[in-house]
DNA sequence: AGCCAGGTGACCG
DNA sequence: CGGTCACATGGC
């Protein structure tokens, strides 16, 4: 299955830091590889160039999950030529740098769970800490199409209720075991529903989201962002409040990207990463 | 070796 | 409300 588009970049949102389970596989040919799992399934894409993405599912299942997990219905084309264009010179260059990223339509129970587990821990941390709990409580499962391929699933809310705290520990949680514990029984008991979070309104969604123990208005807005698809959830995290305050000197209004600020933050945090690492 | 990481809750004034 | 502090642990 191939899939034409100009706003396509697995590396940059591998890269992107609003998913922990898309790793490298390798780079043949300059073709770059990556694997994922979700939704209970396991995907490899590779970028055959720059507009160019080969998925190694059927057609159907492309259309039944891939195409919306992606956003791949939605004109990010649109949002990025709007802002090279625009007048805000450090997002002229962001869009450009992160064209390709695309913010994906998670689960939510994964999206909750595991930016619960992001907070004051850098990127690699997490994908560690989330794999090992995915390989303790999550579904051992076979890929075919890859060559038989073993992975496991992210585990339910009814098995990940049940974990004992000592156990999350274990696995490196540190002293949010006792957040996803209770984030888990929550979700369990229907005392917190994050399908209903989706058609709800964003405010809703994050309001609702704060009052569970141990999510706090950053990882509110992403499990918005990344888990129901609030496309106007804005997270600040440590990068963004760099680039809040050094380059727009804390006056930065995203009330003027209505509709698409999630997209925004996005290329922001990308792009702040970028120049870190560079400098 | 020591600072930092896609923060939050508790506690303070 | 807004400012400080401890929190557990790995990455670099």
């Amino acid at each position: 299955m191939i899939i034409h588009n100009q706003n396509f970049d697995i590396m940059q949102i591998a890269d992107s830091g609003q998913c922990f389970r898309m790793n490298y596989i390798e780079n043949k040919d300059k073709k770059v590889k990556y694997g994922l799992v979700a939704y209970g399934r396991y995907l490899e894409l590779t970028q055959l160039d720059p507009d160019t993405v080969e998925f190694s599912c059927s057609e159907e299942e492309f259309y039944q999950i891939w195409e919306e997990y992606f956003d791949l219905k939605y004109d990010y084309g649109k949002i990025v030529n709007g802002l090279i264009n625009g007048e805000d010179p450090f997002l002229k260059e962001a869009a450009l740098y992160g064209k390709g990223i695309r913010i994906l339509k998670q689960e939510p129970f994964e999206a909750a769970i595991s930016f619960i587990i992001s907070q004051n821990k850098n990127i690699p941390a997490i994908k560690n800490c989330i794999e090992g709990i995915c390989r303790r409580y999550g579904e051992q499962k076979e890929n075919k199409e890859c060559g038989r391929i073993d992975y496991v699933t992210f585990p339910t809310a009814e098995v990940l209720g049940q974990a004992v705290k000592e156990d999350l520990r274990a696995l490196k949680t540190g002293y949010r075991d006792e957040y996803i514990l209770k984030a888990a029984q929550a979700v369990k008991t229907g005392e917190l529903d994050l399908e209903n979070l989706k058609q709800c309104s964003f405010e809703e969604a994050v309001k609702t989201l704060k009052g569970i123990h141990g999510i706090g208005e950053k990882v509110a807005n992403c499990i918005s962002l990344y888990g129901l698809h609030h496309i106007e959830g804005f997270p600040v995290d440590v990068w963004i409040q760099k680039v809040l305050k050094e380059i727009y000197n804390n006056q930065f209004d995203k009330d003027k990207y209505k509709g698409y600020s999630g997209i925004v933050q996005q290329y922001m945090f990308y792009y702040m990463r970028h120049l870190k690492s560079a400098s």
